[in-house]
DNA sequence: CTGTTAGCGCTTTCAG
DNA sequence: CTGAAAGCGCTAACAG
């Protein structure tokens, strides 16, 4: 069997440019490095045979004797998904300034895929990036011990650095802003129930529950998408709710979606709140209001832990991002 | 339970599983690569010894002497546009499913970034695909002959194997479906001016125009998000157009958020059609009516011809995948 | 069937 | 300041 051929085709090596240049291996290797240790005069020559070569070292011979890679892993659940688009988008290009490369694998929402994708991928690079791991906290736990350098995304696990929306809080001002707006009797549309973002909702909720004697939250189990939301439709009418939560604004559209096409109307009938504010929130009618997940920020900074840690920095504190209650059109005052 | 072994400095390596099997190098490599020519009782003792030291074999290492790093690097003009996440969706699921890894690239819309990081994405990969290359066609000519194996989406060149929408027959598909509908006033929201997209779509357009003498179809300059197609309410107004027909569907919400706005009824003071069906077409209102590009399957598709290229296949011919007429409410009957 | 021996292309001691 | 030589961790000829 005739070894395939080279990947790159008959690239040219050190050694070409040694020859050229008519010096050794190494002192090519330290003038394109730009050693100081290097006779500028050999330096010049060994550059313009590189240019006449077009030779650039590559990068797979260097990772190997560097024990570096320049390059990070991003695991997402969903593609698909607009938030995580945003986070990687903001991910990339941050790590692009820094002159890493990005490395994207997607669970396909499957905690063993999750497994197995961020230990694989971190093999063929220098650390990985966990975006809103779905694993239950312990096999997280244990994965990340074996994944250092790694950061998280939305979840926590030990001294691993995370960048986390807020997702409590932002939950918070928005019960404030219904309950202002004279809201009493208000839904909240469930996401995943096991999932760490639903269980900041719930706790929230607890809080505002707590605060708000003549006001009731009632939960009502439902999914993380448009169709989730608007198979809701019914059994929030059937509620008798003012307001709505949803857990995302795909949620929410669904919903809005559905209870519109039943003839109720919103606000004046139903006030709708979503979550994260995906490009598409302001262009629902009415405009959805809902908190502003600062999706770009949060990949860049996680990029920016991620590179602190390469450099041998300290984890550092958490970092957590309070989502911007945005208020549109979708909200109103509760009806009499 | 006993903690992995540290992702880190003290890696396990082959002379370790070697060692505790007590064999060779190029047993222990044979064995684990399923080479039959190895003693069973011996591979059995192999694995054994690999398991109980979690070995995995160096990628970076394997890469090296294999001349293949069983990754492919994807370029596309940003991260943030909807089709271009679903494209990378399907790519990246597709070549998972043949355990290739994906290195993604965002160029920022930017030409000189795009040549920039095919090349570098070029060295650290087996091969790149281009999603939707902003470069002229004679620069992008230059650029593939050195990139090879590439794989074009959206373009041509050469015969560098290439999948793309067949944008022009779907425009012409949709002017069909206005036509039908009364509207001989057309106008039509130009994207990127000198972009292929937007070429082929001005191509359609004229050869509706020649064939239909008592239509009139103006172009309006535009670009091609939310805010383009808002800021372009006012002239679609003035125009007295009754159809209009956006370079695609984020032009077209934000167009018809801006002249709802404004008073005008969607669709009978103006019909107004997108492109591309990205996830929210739907759930606007009305929902909008426009050409559903199979993203998802460009990029598996695109995958399909690199995995073929890699594999020594010919280029074949081009794939072109026609988008689907998806006729919704914000088109109707040219107002009388 | 198995071990020994060259490398893959590069960086980096270690001597001169 | 420069070159020779030793690997990084792995695979694949090439003998046994």
């Amino acid at each position: 069997m005739p070894r395939p051929p080279r990947a790159d085709g008959a690239r040219v090596t050190i050694a070409d440019v040694a020859a050229r240049a008519g010096v050794s291996l190494s002192t090519v290797s330290r003038a394109l490095n730009g050693n100081p240790t290097v006779d500028p005069a050999l330096a010049e020559k060994v550059r313009d045979a590189a240019t006449a070569l077009d030779y650039t070292a590559s990068p797979v011979a260097r990772s190997l004797v560097l024990g570096r890679t320049q390059t990070v892993a991003v695991v997402v659940p969903d593609l698909g998904n607009p938030t995580f688009q945003a986070i990687l988008r903001g991910l990339s290009r941050a790590a692009a300034a820094d002159d890493y490369h990005v490395l994207v694998a997607d669970s396909a929402e499957s905690v063993a895929e999750e497994r197995v994708l961020a230990t694989a991928t971190r093999r063929r690079t220098d650390g990985v990036i966990l975006c809103s791991p779905r694993l239950p906290q312990d096999e997280l736990d244990r994965l990340v011990g074996g994944l250092t350098p790694a950061v998280l995304i939305n979840r926590s696990s030990g001294d691993v650095p995370s960048v986390r929306a807020d997702y409590r809080s932002a939950l918070t001002a928005e019960l404030e802003h219904l309950y202002g707006q004279g809201h009493r009797r208000i839904v909240y549309l469930a996401g995943v129930a096991r999932s760490v973002a639903n269980a900041a909702r719930l706790e929230a909720i607890a809080e505002f529950a707590a605060g708000h004697a003549d006001a009731v939250v009632t939960e009502i189990p439902c999914g993380v998408d448009f169709e989730a939301g608007a198979a809701a439709g019914p059994a929030v009418r059937a509620s008798g709710a003012t307001a709505a939560l949803a857990f995302n604004d795909l949620v929410a559209m669904g919903l809005l979606s559905a209870v519109q096409a039943d003839g109720c109307r919103v606000p004046a009938d139903l006030s709708i709140v979503g979550f994260d504010d995906i490009p598409f929130a302001r262009y629902t009618s009415p405009p959805l209001t809902t908190a502003a997940v600062p999706a770009n920020e949060l990949g860049a900074e996680a990029w920016a832990r991620m590179r602190g840690l390469l450099e041998g920095a300290e984890p550092g504190h958490p970092l957590s991002l309070l989502p911007q209650l945005t208020v549109r059109g979708s909200t109103g005052p509760a009806p009499v």
